[in-house]
RNA sequence: GCCCCCAUCGUCUAGUGGCCUAGGACACCGCCCUUUCAAGGCGGCGGCACGGGUUCGAAUCCCGUUGGGGGCACCA
């Protein structure tokens, strides 16, 4: 049982991605879970990557998680980038350390030399397996003679590098989970290096997570069954007991469907709901939401509050599954949350990227989405949609009104009425919203006008000068728009419903 | 097959033996507000997987069943 106060006081967790592809809101969940408990405790957060696989992590994919961690609001104190007393922070800069250790483990021992084919190894498991038994290695080089040993390397065999699990079982306090038993008899002798003498996970984060002083091990549920391993792994590099670090094992992330997190089942990307505009205080909200909260009915909250009220004793053991919708409720609440000018911030890359305004765009239009950004900061749940909502004030000539909206609404029966807004606008004095509102209420609702329900009278107008039935608040539209070109699209619409 | 983990509305959760006639949020439905769409307000639908215990009393503790997930790699 392994179970001590955090050694020497300060809290040290680490977040060690693998980043073989985008990372995803599993890996975030984990990386934001680790963030709140350093914070929480006053300890340091590290970043390692662990890249022991070349050919699955490039540096694209590292460049990109660390530019996701920090869009996240996740910075680390050590890591990439920003150093710290015990790098290297990649594994693949560390490879002298893991060989060195190798060799010591081979030279007491703990470590013994594999000659077994892969294809050897499989037939004996599904042996292992169909006689009803525990099915990992059998140990059949546990003991070799030296005359073994020679026909093996005789054949051209190159070696892998095994541990020498002992017998036993080990029990660990998990943090979330709390007492987990392992016998060893399920826990076979594994391989700490390959035949070409690189090391494998199993023993780079044994060594590293000992060698960067971490007190904390919180990660995925994925890795529990390796704990013994790790363990095991730590007796035999001769650290004593209460300085093993502690475990927390941390629930599932799960797909729509219950199943594993996958591109079938949802998109898992954290990249893909940045560029959809997911804001990044809504990802982290929600994402704390999947297997933890902070008590009584309260779910919002700010990454600050999170981490002055996280704890790994309220984190649930059961998986979560990832639900868009809620995301996007929460998103839409924190975009209404946000200060005015800071809401214009956030939407100006979207309508630049999308070529609605320029890149860079000219200050008149920064006025202009300053002043139209008000209308439609309650009205959308991602920051994408504020390209539809604001896309008619920019239009110049080319302005063109949605097709199917135009067939529903510009019908033969909307001629006139378009005829009087255009009449009544063209007289409106002052230009303002109120004014708008009176004329176009005088001539299209009023007995003395059209005597039209509003439904009927507004909706041509709103798609004649919006383009669409789902727009900002149609007065204020009018007002941005200007009388010149309010003027033009409905002389256009009338004639579109002719 | 063997081992490990898990189990409250469709989903995320509150609940740590009496405060539970199980609370909130998302989604869904209805109403109000309303020039559209939202936002906001009010209301509705809907759950402790099952079976045994323990206890004066179980969503909460124990056992079993069932169901789900993971591991058993020269991936991590």
């Amino acid at each position: 049982m392994t179970e001590h106060p955090v050694a020497g006081g300060g809290v040290r967790v680490r977040f060690a991605p693998s980043p073989s592809g985008d990372l995803h809101v599993g890996n975030i969940r984990t990386a934001l879970y680790d963030w709140a408990f350093a914070r929480h405790t006053g300890g340091t957060f590290v970043l390692r990557i662990e890249d022991t696989d070349q050919s699955r992590v490039t540096a694209e994919y590292i460049a990109s998680a660390l530019d996701t961690l920090r869009w996240l609001g996740l910075q680390w104190e050590e890591g990439p980038e920003v150093g710290g007393p015990y790098g290297p922070y990649l594994q693949s800069e560390r490879m002298d350390i893991y060989a060195e250790w190798v060799r010591r483990l081979l030279a007491d021992g703990h470590a013994y030399y594999c000659y077994c084919s892969p294809e050897e190894l499989t037939a004996r498991r599904e042996a292992a397996r169909a006689g009803g038994g525990p099915s990992g290695y059998d140990g059949h080089c546990r003991v070799l003679t030296a005359g073994q040993v020679q026909a093996y390397q005789a054949e051209g065999r190159r070696p892998v590098v095994r541990f020498r699990m002992p017998d036993g079982s080990t029990t660990f306090n998990d943090l979330v989970r709390g007492p987990v038993t392992f016998d060893h008899e399920h826990v076979p002798d594994f391989v700490l290096a390959r035949a070409d003498g690189s090391p494998l996970y199993t023993l780079a984060v044994a060594v590293d997570d000992v060698l960067m002083k971490i007190t904390h091990v919180v990660r995925g549920e994925d890795l529990l069954s390796s704990t013994p391993r790790q363990i095991a792994v730590y007796r035999a590099m001769g650290v004593p007991e209460d300085q093993f670090p502690l475990f927390a094992h941390l629930p599932y992330v799960l797909g729509k469907d219950g199943q594993r997190l996958s591109k079938r089942n949802g998109v898992v990307s954290v990249h893909w709901y940045r560029q959809e505009g997911f804001l990044p205080e809504a990802i982290d909200n929600y994402l704390a939401l999947l297997g933890w909260s902070p008590g009584e009915d309260r779910e919002e909250f700010t990454l600050a509050e999170m981490a002055a009220e996280f704890d790994l004793a309220r984190v649930n053991k059961n998986a979560a599954q990832f639900d868009v919708q809620k995301l996007e409720a929460i998103n839409g609440d924190k975009i209404r949350a946000l200060d005015p000018a800071d809401f214009v911030q956030r939407i100006l890359p979207f309508l630049r990227r999308t070529h609605v305004i320029g890149d860079p765009p000219s200050d008149a239009e920064v006025t202009l989405v300053t002043a139209a950004a008000p209308l439609i900061q309650t009205r959308i749940s991602r920051l994408t949609q504020a390209v539809s909502m604001l896309a008619f004030l920019f239009a110049g000539d080319g302005f063109e009104v949605d097709p199917a909206d135009a067939a529903k609404v510009l019908t033969p029966d909307a001629a006139p009425v378009l005829r009087a807004a255009e009449a009544a606008l063209a007289e409106v004095e002052p230009w303002t919203h109120e004014a708008i509102q009176a004329a176009l209420s005088a001539a299209l609702v009023e007995p003395t006008g059209l005597g039209l329900k509003p439904r009927v009278a507004f909706a041509p107008v709103r798609v004649a000068v919006t383009g669409r039935k789902v727009s900002p608040p149609l007065y204020e539209s009018i007002e941005l728009l200007g009388r010149e070109r309010t003027l033009a699209r409905l002389a256009q619409a009338v004639k579109a419903s002719g």
